[in-house]
DNA sequence: ATGTACTTTCAAGAAATTTTGAAACTATTG
DNA sequence: CAATAGTTTCAAAATTTCTTGAAAGTACAT
């Protein structure tokens, strides 16, 4: 397989997988692009690869910046800006959980604990609370679980935990 | 709280929560409903509660089954089905696990591997071949990873876990 | 074998999300 | 300060995804 039959596969590939998990086509395609890149691409540079518009990847490539997954970068004696990603995966899933993190687990465990409080003794609130209860154990255990995999440092997650739990 | 208000604000963030994960709103929906529920209930009882129509209900539910989130119960003496969902949490994550990691996982594995063999000697294709190899390494990594997980038992996820890597 | 109770399918419509592109904005240069 | 180079914004258009509902299908009961 030649590069660019190779880049247009990865692109596609990344693009239809972030689809999956909440991410729309367009940034995992941005990212992807600016990981395989071997220095800096400019706005004009992406929009021209993934043929997209430029209002289209200023948006997504803000996001990225707010995910922490991309940097700007500014050449000296250029106007214009440069944009290059993390390319440590280890860093780039670290960011991705703490976002999630944030956005997702944590509004879910104040909601839960309101929840808890419903009141009642009918078989229903019984079992909406029992189960609320449940649920909230169990993101709890989640949330401190990532925190600590946050904390831990990558040599850790692919040496020591995976000998572990062998 | 009372449990027709709980019962709700619980659908609405179930459903929003599913938004973010891939999943579609009405068949996180549904999923929260019967993981609440006290006994099972049938396709009726689910249109009802989501005001939601039958076709949509039905495809829904024939996912989360697919997924192995909720099964069918018949009931003697009764002609129409009814539906109840996993409720061990540990279970119900273990088999999204399970379904992701076949479904994504997997295939982008081979996708790397087959752009790994991408050939050239120009800093482009030097770089993408680093940076695929990279993130194979970490995927495989984490396949396993996920492999052990899925292998291990709650307890052991809730608790030796817990405390070995605080 | 006909009626009844229920489930499944799927094309068309509705809704949600994404993308575009042009105008507004900002900063730098001469 | 006017021109130039670039970035940002956002309403409208395009696309994708989800939902509906009615027709077809299935299977049980009489």
């Amino acid at each position: 397989m030649n590069l660019p039959e190779g880049k247009d596969k990865f692109l596609q590939s990344w693009g239809a997988l972030g689809s999956s998990w909440g991410v729309n086509r367009t940034m995992a395609q941005i990212h992807a692009l600016l990981m395989i890149a071997p220095q800096a691409l400019s706005a004009e540079d992406i929009m021209e690869e993934l043929k997209i518009s430029r209002g289209n990847a200023n948006m997504n490539l803000r996001a990225l910046i707010d995910w922490g997954l991309v940097f700007k970068e500014l050449k000296a004696g250029e106007r214009k800006e440069f944009f290059v990603a993390e390319k440590d995966m280890w860093k780039v899933v670290k960011n991705i959980i703490i976002q999630r993190k944030k956005k997702e687990l944590e509004p879910m465990l104040k909601v839960l604990d309101e929840l808890s409080s419903v009141e009642g003794n009918d078989p229903e609130t019984e079992e909406f609370v029992r189960m609320i209860k449940e649920i909230k154990l169990f993101s709890s255990k989640a949330d401190s679980t990532l925190d600590t995999l946050v904390k831990a440092d990558s040599n850790w997650f692919v040496g020591t935990f995976m000998k572990m739990i062998k």
